[in-house]
DNA sequence: CCATATCATAGCCAATAGCGATCGACTCGA
DNA sequence: TCGAGTCGATCGCTATTGGCTATGATATGG
């Protein structure tokens, strides 16, 4: 009984529809042998007959338990139907993806991704979640941006080497690059002691940099200002400062520094699992964006 | 793309629901290779794959394709078990099934076969509807009950030789059979001419008998009190008379006619259609219920 | 490094799906 | 009443395939 195959049920269907099997036959591509089994076959399965065949040049006619069955058939194929196109859509891109991220982290890949994979498949289905910075786990994640590498059964993409840049009152320091060991016991405005900042503020120190912080906030805006009012200088990732005004500030002068601090951004996603086709297509936006930045930098 | 299989559908959500192939294949029935080669059918006909075979002993893991794979089949799977249970329920009987007749016609028969069929089958849709009596059709009906033949593409029993009697004041014929003949020009009560009454009339003046019709009423008791009260005799069938008070009535005498006018009831069917079981089985209850009235007659 | 658990693959066989041709039943019109 | 035409059913054949057994490949864990 449980022997009904969705093919039998699409025969069915087109007789129902087309009133002999003959002209069904035409239709779906088969012989009218090949129906008339078909259809015995599907008889056997539903123990009964679902058309009456009165001989002769007439049409079938559909019995009581034949429209039992079709009734519910046409309902199986409308349901396979709509499988065949959530697959294709799925292929088109038009999936659901699940991406990580945490704080404010890629304040330009991260929103330049999730543009360009709305502009290509407008039906997706992008969610953004945070994640714990001490202890990034990929979970159910699809894809994970993060900088510095993270254990667990993930692949990987380098996307951007990012250095930090010293922002400093002009003439405080000569132009071009500074060395780090020269911002000992300098006064200096940073972040809040976020994981982001101690990590910088380690980098330094292992660089011979212990800068006396003068002013701790949030919100690259207050640290410019305050190193333009000469509280001090900073150290800022270039991201942050990418598009700022602070290149055009007569005040202040922005140095790289010998040896760079950098931090290094990665693209994870969970390894072995096969990705959805929209996964693959953001690892490759996020990778084009990177590098478009890397080109500025 | 269209020949993902409900097999496959099966086998995936085995899969999904024990984690590994092996133990699908134990509770389907099947040997792992061939759960194996059935997921490979569904990964070539989807184009992707559904699972990820992390390799060794770790259960596999469904993909994103799989998800939305798995989530249409299961929908899928539903509809073809409510296929399957639909399917056993018609054939346990709980179909539905449309009955005609016309006017009070079977008084006893028709009531008889609702009440059995619906004792034996609860969840049955029993539809009833009326006919016209002067040409009466089967159209889409399962069963139409009628007297007198009908023309058409049906197929036929004969329920029951329905008798009509004669109800006269005590005394006024003598007592057992009565010659029609001798009614010619009695006074008589009737019903007014119906469909019913102008057959019977025909037939009483095809043997001889022109009644006087004095009165003319809807509704037996009112007949049968007109006759108590003296006005005239009255020819009344005998399904009318079953179970009525005038055979224990002292003032009234019922005789049997020589010849002896009768309607046949018949119960029609659409010929070379397949029945519903619950057809069937009606038919056999009418012939059943048509048989005792016809042992009390 | 071996025992274990997992899926994949090859070889084999029986079942079957589809085809082509033919048959039998029925209707309709000459 | 008797072809002609239109059906579905059936038979024989072939190619496919679905499942099984046995084996291979791979990863894990003691």
């Amino acid at each position: 009984m449980a022997d009904v195959e969705l093919r039998h049920l699409r025969t069915m269907a087109a007789i129902a529809e087309e009133g002999t099997f003959g002209r069904a036959a035409g239709r779906l591509g088969y012989t009218q042998s090949s129906v008339s089994q078909q259809i015995a076959a599907l008889e056997k399965a539903v123990g009964g007959a679902v058309f009456d065949r009165p001989g002769g040049p007439r049409p079938v006619r559909i019995t009581p338990l034949g429209e039992v069955v079709l009734a519910h058939g046409r309902d199986l194929l409308t349901k396979a139907e709509a499988l065949a196109d959530a697959v294709d859509r799925f292929r088109a891109g038009n999936g659901r993806i699940d991406i990580g991220t945490f704080q404010g982290a890629t304040r330009l890949i991260l929103p330049a991704v999730v543009h360009r994979l709305l502009d290509e498949h407008p039906g997706c289905d992008i969610r953004l979640s945070e994640v714990e910075p001490e202890d990034p786990q990929i979970g159910e994640l699809d894809l994970l941006f993060h900088y510095g590498r993270i254990e667990g059964d993930v692949e990987h993409v380098e996307l951007l080497d990012e250095p930090y840049l010293l922002v400093a009152g002009a003439g405080a320091f000569p132009d071009g690059p500074v060395q780090v060991k020269l911002l000992d016991d300098v006064p200096m405005v940073a972040w809040p002691p976020t994981y982001h900042q101690k990590w910088l503020e380690r980098a330094l120190a292992h660089a011979g940099a212990r800068p006396r912080i003068v002013f701790r906030t949030t919100g690259h805006e207050t640290i410019v200002s305050m190193v333009r009012a000469g509280i001090g200088s900073a150290v800022l990732p270039w991201l942050t400062l990418h598009g700022s005004d602070a290149w055009s500030d007569d005040r202040l002068s922005i140095h790289r520094l010998r040896p760079s601090p950098a931090s290094t951004w990665y693209l994870y996603w969970p390894a072995g699992r096969t990705q959805s086709p929209l996964a693959t297509r953001a690892i490759d936006i996020a990778v084009e964006a990177a590098n478009e930045l890397a080109d500025q930098m």
